[in-house]
DNA sequence: CTGAGAATGATTTTT
DNA sequence: TCATTCTCAG
């Protein structure tokens, strides 16, 4: 079978397994994404099951859409009715489709992110709290830990008057959202478990009819999702999850990768395959993967390997700024341009976003061109949003978050005092906004009445619609007056083209009525794919973005800048539960992302909030073998004076830093940036200096010992 | 309603 | 430092 051809014994194995539960522990470029895909279409070639048995799921539409596009090109069928997708996306279709037993309207309307934070921030105002003592992002944040954890307000406990609060607010919100006919991310994942965990004969139903469940990234899941999949495996389903605990990177948004040892546990797992073999890098780039991810304790285990030669030495970097770093990256790459190498094979990863814009700078100045990813989005975009919630108010007139957003923009003389007004109304009749201007005469009521007209257009096809709303609302007339407005002209211009693709792509055949069915289905895929990101100019461009983003991504050349202390691994993940080795993780994905070359550089002194830092090297780096690393520089190369024997080059760029602060203790001089060594802590660099004389104190770098504060007249410092 | 200036606060991000 | 959000005067 052509299918098998090529696949490694584990890969093998892993794609022809029997209808089992298996965990496949996936390791950077092990061809992950073949062995899902290449499983779903043998199962299917050899008649194990039909294209209507399998469930498959991702995190991101991207993820989804490479399975469905290699899947096409394997099997000689229409990919489309399987049902793949994102768990999102898998939760939309199955409220859409059973929106009655799920308690909702039928044309739910589906809150982003920034949708919802304005919902918060309207609730709070309409309670009178006080968003001081109760931020809107932090509620925001609090709400959907409780949904991912599958917790509604009653089944929160709350101890502390304060808890206790955010979750009457919490139940307030679930309230308004049902009111209006909305339903933010996590509550579509939430309501979807509900209506199948409480619903015996729908959840029978999708029992026996998925009969192989395959999850994509399992280690990024989080408890609900995993509940999730658990309702949808039924007895006779065999679950195929495949993820890497090494490039687990999302506890921050609530992924557990706990859930691959429950899952071993829970489902008495029995196979378990490694998927160790990498066909992506050089042998050094792994070896020095594999050394770093060792250092942390709580992992399944797994160590890549090759038959690719060794390749290239990793090669360091140690500027003396910044800027310095900038520079030489720079310099480096058009070295690379000259030797022949393609820019957009090039990639620059950060852990911060803040680092990109002295990286940004210098490639500027040299005429590189570059992208950037994790800018906004298409459907972020504010002239989208705008347009997109006038279609909404024509789907559902609940939806007040729409409506409080476009009822005066463009301006039409309904000021905020007119909108408290019709919140008051609103509230007192227990209605919408909407329902409530249309009780008034006047502005509010011409508002009701554009909307009403916008709606007529609503039985034509969606691209002609989405023109007419975008002319009736004036936002066409409102950007091209202003002078500033011709992007987002433009943009508005775009979502015509972008309905008119959706419909020719996944267009709803033949259902006609007086709404569109066209335009729920685009105003869910607005809401659960915002799109592209920002394009950069150039077709050859640099890749620049954080190391997070590059997950799943590779470049023949990676630059990997600001290894320090405090940076990567961040200061605030010291503090973190299992932070450290969060960071490690991140900065195993971040290294695993290099096919032929790896940079890795750190900066001395470093621009952050307005103010000079002083990093030590990130420990990240001294994991690494000696042997395999080549030093661009010497050697911790020391500070003052002639500062060690780093290029001439470096020298001639002083830095703008000034050293204005000085002190002395026990007869000696210090300054910032001098580096010293305490008999505890070991080595450090001295950040801050304080007082004088006896009192002088200076507060110091230790990196792994962290940052202490210091008397110069009575620690006994050595100066290094 | 608008725009200027002040205040604030600043890992990481997909849906 | 700098981008975003807030506040207040016009």
């Amino acid at each position: 079978m052509n299918l098998l051809e090529g696949l490694n014994p584990e890969q093998l194995a892993a794609v022809t397994l029997p209808r089992q539960h298996a965990l496949i522990l996936a390791g950077a470029g092990s061809g992950k994404t073949r062995v899902l895909t290449t499983r779903i279409a043998w199962l299917i070639a050899t008649n194990q099951m039909t294209p209507q048995q399998v469930l498959a799921v991702t995190f991101t539409n991207k993820a989804a859409k490479e399975m469905m596009a290699r899947l096409t090109a394997m099997l000689p069928i229409n990919v489309r009715g399987m049902w793949i997708g994102t768990f999102h996306g898998l939760c939309n279709r199955l409220l859409r489709t059973h929106y009655r037993d799920a308690g909702l309207p039928q044309l739910f309307q589906i809150l982003d992110s920034s949708d919802q934070l304005s919902a918060i921030k309207r609730l709070l105002k309409s309670l009178n709290v006080d968003d001081e003592k109760y931020p809107p992002r932090e509620l925001q944040h609090f709400i959907n830990g409780q949904k991912e954890q599958g917790l509604r307000p009653s089944a929160v406990e709350a101890w502390d008057s304060y808890t206790k609060k955010r979750v009457e607010l919490y139940e307030a919100y679930d309230a308004q959202c049902n009111k209006e006919g909305v339903v933010d991310f996590a509550e579509l994942l939430l309501r979807c478990y509900e209506l199948l965990s409480r619903n015996e004969a729908l959840r029978r139903h999708y029992q026996e009819r998925f009969r192989y469940v395959l999850v994509d990234e399992f280690q990024d899941t989080n408890v609900l999702q995993y509940r999730w999949l658990k309702l949808l495996t039924g007895p006779e389903a065999a679950m195929f999850a495949v993820g890497d605990d090494d490039q687990s990177i999302y506890a921050f948004r609530g992924a557990d990768v706990g859930n691959m040892r429950d899952f071993e546990r829970e489902y008495k797992v029995a196979t378990v395959i490694r998927l160790a073999q990498n066909y992506r890098s050089h042998g050094n780039i792994l070896d020095a993967a594999n050394a770093i991810i060792r250092n942390n304790e709580n992992r399944l285990g797994k160590n890549l390997w090759t038959e690719a030669g060794a390749g290239e030495p990793i090669r360091v970097f140690e500027a003396y700024s910044d800027l310095d770093e900038a520079r030489w990256v720079v310099d480096e790459i058009r070295a690379l341009a000259r030797d022949g190498h393609a820019r957009s094979e090039i990639a620059l990863l950060y852990r911060s976003n803040a680092q990109s814009r002295v990286l940004e700078h210098a490639l500027f100045s040299a005429g590189l061109p570059y992208r950037v990813y994790g800018g906004l989005r298409f459907f972020e975009r504010q002239e989208i949003k705008h347009a997109l919630a006038y279609l909404r108010l024509i789907a559902n007139p609940d939806d007040d978050t729409s409506f409080a957003r476009v009822v005066n923009f463009p301006t039409r003389g309904i000021g905020a005092r007119s909108i408290e007004q019709l919140q008051d109304a609103a509230k007192a009749a227990g209605s919408s906004l909407f329902a409530a201007a249309a009780q008034t005469s006047g502005k509010a009521a011409a508002f009701v009445a554009l909307i009403a007209k916008m709606k007529e257009s609503a039985h034509l096809p969606l691209p002609e619609l989405v023109d007419q709303v975008v002319e009736l609302s004036g936002l066409r007339e409102h950007y091209r007056a202003d002078k500033e407005g011709q992007d987002r002209l433009a943009n508005l211009d775009e979502l015509v083209n972008a309905a008119a693709s959706f419909v020719a792509e996944e267009g709803v055949v033949g259902a006609e009525g007086e709404l569109s069915a066209d335009l729920i289905a685009f105003l869910a895929h607005a809401a659960l794919e915002a799109g592209e990101h920002q394009a950069g100019e150039g077709d050859d461009a640099l890749q620049l973005m954080t190391t997070h983003s590059a997950k799943g991504l590779e470049f023949n050349i990676v630059f990997l800048t600001g290894l320090e202390e405090g940076l990567f691994p961040h200061e605030n993940s010291l503090v973190e539960r299992d932070g450290l080795e969060e960071e490690r993780r991140l900065m195993y994905v971040a290294v695993t992302r290099a096919r032929r070359r790896l940079y890795l550089s750190h900066a001395q002194t470093r621009m952050l909030h307005g103010q000079t830092r002083y990093n030590l090297p990130s420990r990240f780096i001294e994991e690494i073998p000696a042997g395999l690393v080549k030093w661009l520089t010497p050697r911790m190369a020391k500070q003052g004076g002639a500062h060690g024997g780093v290029s001439s080059r470096l020298t001639l760029d002083e830095p703008r830093a000034t050293y204005s602060s000085r002190a002395s203790g026990s007869g000696t001089a210090y300054r910032i940036g001098q580096g010293v060594r305490h008999a505890k802590f070991g080595e450090g660099i001295i950040v801050n200096l304080e007082g004088g004389g006896e009192d002088a104190r200076a507060q110091i770098n230790f990196g792994n010992a962290g940052m202490k504060w210091l008397a110069l007249s009575v620690a006994k410092l050595e100066t290094v």
